[in-house]
DNA sequence: ACAGTGACAACAT
DNA sequence: TATGTTGCCACTG
């Protein structure tokens, strides 16, 4: 049984749309815990062991600085640029990409509020 | 209960 | 610019 700030996170990272990213931090900030930046990272680390439907697009998730993570000592950041590529975003050599350009919004307060508490919609 | 561990982020050299 | 340091927070054994 995964825990809620996880299913949170998945669940926010999941309405990101192809060809837009987002942050770490903004995620956590939009979850309400301005600080969580590195639970987030935390949580997509231990997205593989536990494959989700609909499946969560974490390769979308970059640093503040628009830089993908894990520097280049494993594939997976490769296969996060590739994956980022197709999604018609540009991405160099040294793994990082126009954050501001591809940045996406944010959820709209009703969406969120079903995230952080789901009780409360109905 | 508690110390250790990161796919972070901001700040300081 | 490029490293290093420090604060953070949820999860794990």
């Amino acid at each position: 049984m995964p825990s809620n700030f996880y299913e949170q996170v998945y669940a926010v990272v999941r309405r990101i749309p192809v060809g837009q990213v987002t942050s770490y931090g903004r995620i956590a900030h939009l979850l309400g815990r301005p600080r969580a930046a590195r639970a987030v990272g935390y949580a997509l680390n231990a997205l593989p062991s536990a494959p989700h439907i609909p499946p969560v697009p974490w390769h979308r998730v970059v640093n503040s600085h628009g830089r993908i993570s894990l520097s280049n000592r494993e594939f997976n950041a490769q296969e996060q640029a590739e994956r980022l590529r197709a999604e018609g975003i540009p991405v160099t050599a040294e793994l990082t990409l126009d954050l501001p350009k591809h940045l996406w919004p944010g959820l709209p307060l009703e969406e969120l509020d079903e995230i952080i508490s789901p009780s409360t919609h109905y």
